[in-house]
Order: structure tokens, then sequence, then C-alpha cells
DNA sequence: TTGAAAGCGCTACCAT
DNA sequence: ATGGTAGCGCTTTCAA
């Protein structure tokens, strides 16, 4: 009538049962090695029986292997992780693989903490969008440690790892180009991004990759365009929709306004929607307004947001193919992909205003 | 000149370099038990200058605890589950977790794998969001497996577990009061659960609880105020963009088609939003909407939208905290929370066409 | 084809 | 305070 430690059933148990040695019911229940029909169908009865469940973690201890990715993303909230992290996940599963999820906050410290959690859990390997692209010590750390690292729609320069990326550089000089034909003179870029004292200089105050790059985009073209000191017109540290709507409040409000936005993000992009709106400025006619991430919102506001289509699923099923690929001893030197944008004209965007 | 196996360093070889025992060793690493200053430091060093990482593999083996919590959900992708999620991973970060998520897609036969999956990885916990109310052996399992178990959004009573969900059958019941009071009639209740046929007959059709639930408050009320039969205006199998389309296209453009419609979630009343304008039918005048879930994008199209707003971080989030708490071996009796849902009337409601 | 035994890296218990 | 040692549940030689 005493309790029996309720420790789930061992090969060891199954073994017993099935009246054959350890070792053999290992072998059948692990699915490998070779045993004759009759003692493959007493483990397996004796397993049903005891209902015995393998333990992954122990296996994950001999073979080395845990038959898991982790994932650090910015915040899984945010729609654009969210579809990266769908394409992440099917590919995964598809290819037997479970995933662990963090989220960094798009803070250095965090996915430090993210990055040394998931190796101390002996993770297969790792897909990470780097907060900043300059602080990867970390990620050279994991890189070296023999666990395989791609990198998703962030690059660096500094890592020599798998890296699949969007086009943003080309897709900002398109959408910035197509601005300025149209008279805009007064253009704002607004980021998530943040600096020590939430000012912009140069674009190498920024550190994460996409960004910068679609800055420099930017500010090339207008630089090419005879436009000078367009610095002043990009805007960090959009972090939360609060703090948004007060950047774009003050700038909207400010003497000389810009006359076009960029968001970085559709969060941001609907919180500039919003924000005009409120203000009671007209989108297109006193405000253009372009949005990076193609969310599914924009096509039904009024006017709908012409938008930066990025293949965003795509990013975090790439992300996992190489991933996976190289998890199988795939692939020698490592891969830098390149996906590409396209700019998704609808009517938010029309002449400057005179 | 020959390559050691590039094994990453053990406590053992940590308590070589150190000069001390394994056991002594083990107890400063893992932080357990007494060491003199003297002896940690010396450790501490040792293990720095090897670069020593804790196996937390190793550890879990022992110690019979992961440090994981499995979340199941439909799908990461949607805006509801993603914000339930990350309420989910900020509380468990918080408390010393690590999150495997993984999407069943609505299926409970990928629930199934998936919770078999979670197990055999000795998660400590599961967060289910169960695709079917009906079928739950396999979480009947989980639960007298020891290992705790919280449902999240959906119920069942079949199940005795801590379950966290919104007062759907009540927030529907206002709905339709509201717009039976409006004079509509002819009001459609649109979801992704799907039937076998395509076809709802009774809500006994529909497995998913808070679906269910919501659907027998609008029959309820219906029923009530008089209306018969408007078990025919409930449509089900809206499952992806495409169906929706599909379903609502049909529905509105049939002789008798509704004056008013309640979309099941975010993604549903977009697509009605966006079919109905394709059609050529003006919200709220020809048709009104109400959608469950209070996603950004609502508040922004014209007219903005009538939603039910739930508490979906929360939702997550205390599905997160009472498996914890449950993890620390607090609470006896397995809790139910409701939590409360509101109507946020925007534009997208207004008095039945005559 | 089957079995015995070593060991993965760690914790935990019992001595000292 | 420290060390010895027995496992945790599995895979993997090596023999038989």
């Amino acid at each position: 009538m005493d309790q029996p430690p309720p420790r789930s059933p061992s090969v060891a148990d199954v073994a017993l049962k099935a009246g054959v040695s350890k070792a053999t019911a290992a072998r059948v229940l692990g699915g490998y090695g070779t045993v004759s029909d009759r003692v493959r169908d007493a483990v397996t009865a004796a397993a049903r029986a005891l209902d015995y469940r393998p333990n992954e973690l122990a296996r994950s201890m001999t073979t080395g292997r845990s038959g898991t990715i982790g994932v650090v993303v910015g915040d899984i909230e945010n729609p654009f992780f969210s579809l990266a992290v769908r394409g992440i996940t099917d590919v995964a599963r598809q290819a037997g693989f479970t995933v662990i999820l963090i989220n960094s906050g798009e803070d250095v410290a965090s996915e430090k903490a993210a990055v040394r959690t998931l190796l101390a859990k002996r993770v297969d390997g790792l897909i990470v969008s780097p907060s900043k692209e300059s602080d990867v010590e970390h990620l050279q750390e994991a890189a070296r440690s023999g666990r395989p690292l791609a990198l998703l729609d962030r690059g660096s320069e500094a890592l020599d790892v798998d890296t699949v990326i969007a086009d943003d550089r080309y897709a900002a000089e398109g959408v910035t180009r197509r601005l300025l034909s149209l008279g805009h003179r007064r253009i704002a870029y607004l980021t998530a991004c943040d600096t020590p004292d939430h000012l912009f200089r140069t674009p190498a105050d920024i550190n994460t990759g996409s960004v910068r790059r679609r800055i420099e985009g930017f500010l090339g073209v207008c630089r090419q365009e005879g436009l000078k000191d367009m610095e002043r017109w990009v805007h960090v540290g959009a972090v939360t929709p609060d703090d948004t709507r007060r950047i774009v409040t003050a700038m909207l409000q400010a003497g000389e306004r810009p006359t076009a936005i960029i968001a970085s993000d559709s969060v941001i992009g609907l919180e500039v929607f919003k924000a005009s709106r409120t203000i009671g400025l007209a989108i297109p006619s006193d405000l253009s307004l372009v949005s990076f991430h193609d969310a599914d919102w924009t096509s039904v506001t009024s006017p709908p947001v012409t938008v930066v289509r990025q293949p965003v699923y795509q990013l975090g099923e790439t992300a996992a193919r190489l991933l996976v690929e190289r998890l199988n001893g795939e692939g020698a030197k490592s891969r830098r992909v390149i996906l590409q944008t396209e700019v998704v004209e609808r009517a938010s965007v029309a002449e400057a205003p005179a």
C-alpha cells in the first residue's frame, strides 16, 4: 500500500518487464541497432503496458544533441517578429527541431543573458536578431563554442556566420527617391532604435544593422540630390507607441514640420497615422507616409498606406533552413542571403504640399 | 599538437585546475552548499580561465527540473496569441523559466504531438490553448504525469486544471443585445473554428471552448428576443484570410444578406472589412461590424471598428503566473480565472438599414 | 542478435 | 568545510 516514487518508467523498467537486457530494450525504444522481431514485439508491448515515455533529456546527455534551436528576437509581440518566428518554427518542426523562444527587448544585456541561457540548455543552434551590430562578442562566443548561429534581419561584418537580411538600403533609397521626385524636401525617418542621448548625428549611432543601412540609403540619396544636413530629420527612440506618439506630435507641431515621414516598422507607422489624424493633418495632402513592413492592416486604412513589403516569413524560413542545413553538417563557409523587398504603392504618398 | 576533443569543460575539469574535489567545485559552480571563501575564489578563477559553462541538461537530469515550460498555441502569427505569449514569456522569464513554443495550427493531432514532444523534453509545466475542448485525453495524461498544466483562453469541463479565460459568453450576449436593439435581425457570427462538413448546426459542433461560449451567448439572446433559427447565421471555417474572404463574399452577395457581422477574431474582422469594401457595402450604413480582439489597427480604419476588448496580455500573464505558483508548490486545488472583457464602441455599428 | 558495462555532466548523500 | 561516490536515463562500445 505504500506509494512507489512516481518516477516515470525507464528503459530498465521496460527491459525488466520484457525479460531482455537494458541494452536490447534501449535499441528498440531508441530505434537503433538491430533486434529480432520477437524481441521487438515483446519490448514494444512492455513499453505500452508501462506507458513508457522516452526521456529526451537523458538522450540529449549522451548524444550531445538536444533537438532544440534557440531563437532570440526583439519582441514576439511585434508582427514582424511573430511572422518571422512562424517561418522559423515551421522549418524547425519539419526538420524535427523544437524552438526555445526568448525576447531580448532589443536590449543587449538581455540578449547576452538569453544566449548564455540557451547555450547552457545546450541548444543545437541559434537564430538571433542581434539588437546591436557592434556588440557581438557573446555571439562570437556562441559561434566559437561550435554551436551554429544564424543571424536574422540584421547582419554583422564582424561575424562570419549565416545571415539572412533584406535589401534595406536599396529599399530606403527607392523610397527616398520617390519622395524627392514628388517635391518633398523635409523628409523624416523615424525608428525605434535609440541612442544614449536620444539624438541622431550619424548612421554610426545606429547599432541595428537593418535600420542603419536604411538610414544610410536615405541620407545618401538626399546628399546625392544636393540636400544637406538631412541628419536632423532622423528621429530615434520610438520604442513604445507612447514614445512614438510624443515624437511624432512634437515633430508635426514644430515650426518647420516634415512633409513626409518614413516609418521604420508597422507599429511606428500605425502611430504616425494615428497622431497625424489627431493633430488634424491629412494624409497624403498634408503629410506623406511610407512604412516599412506590409502589415495586414495597411491596406484598409483611409488612405491605405504605401509600404515596403519585406519577405518577413521567408526571412525566418531561410534563416532556419540555413541553420538546419548546417546542423546536418552541410555547408562549409557561411552564407549571406539578401532577400528582395518591394514597394507597394498605395495612397499615403502624394506631392509635397506647396 | 593533436586536437583534444573540443568538449566543453566540466566541473571535473574545473575541479582539477582549481586543485579541489569535484564535489567542492560543483558546490561553488552550482551555488549550493557551503564553501570557504578561498576555495570559492580558486574555483571561480579556474572556471573563468577554462570558460566553463554549466550544462543545464545534466543539471536537469539529476534535479528533475528543466527550468522550461512548454507552450502550445494555435498560431503565433495571430496577434492574439503573440500578445498572450508575450505575457507568458515575461512572467516565465522573471520566474527563471524558459519557454518552448509550439504551434498547433488548431489541429488536435499536432497538439497531441506537441504535448508528447514537450513531455519527452521534460518541461516542468505546460500552457496549452486546447484546440478542442472535447478531445483532451492527451492533456489529461499530461496532468496525470505530474506535470502541471494550465489552460489558456479555452477551458474544458473535463479537465480539473488551472484555467484562464475571458467572459466570452457575457461579451457575446452584450454585443448581440446591442445589435438587436439597433434593429438588426440578420446577424452573422463568423469563426475560424470548423466542422467536418463546414456547416454549423448547434454549438455542440464547436469544439473551441471560447468560441462555443460566444455562440451560445449569441444564440441565447436571439432566442430570448424571439428570433428563431439563428443557427443558420453562424458561419464556420474562416481558417485563412482566403477562406474568410470567400465566405464573407458569398454571404454578402446572397439574396438575404446579414445586416451585421460579428467576427470571432481580428484577423477575420480585417477580412470582413476588406471584403465589404470590395463588394461596395458601406460600414456601418449597409453593414455593421463588431470584432473580437482590440487589435491595434482597429482604431485607425474608416470607420474605426467596434470591438470586444479582451485582456489578452493578462490572459497569458495570468496563466503563466498560475503555472509558476503551482511549480513552486503553492496552490492545492485548481483555479479557474475569468477575465473581464469590455466593448469598445467605435463607429462600425449603426442601426440596421431599412 | 543480444548483453554487460562504461560514461555523459551534474547533484546529493554520507563521511570525514 | 571538503571529499568520495552513487546515481539520473540514456547511448554506445565491446564481447559473447
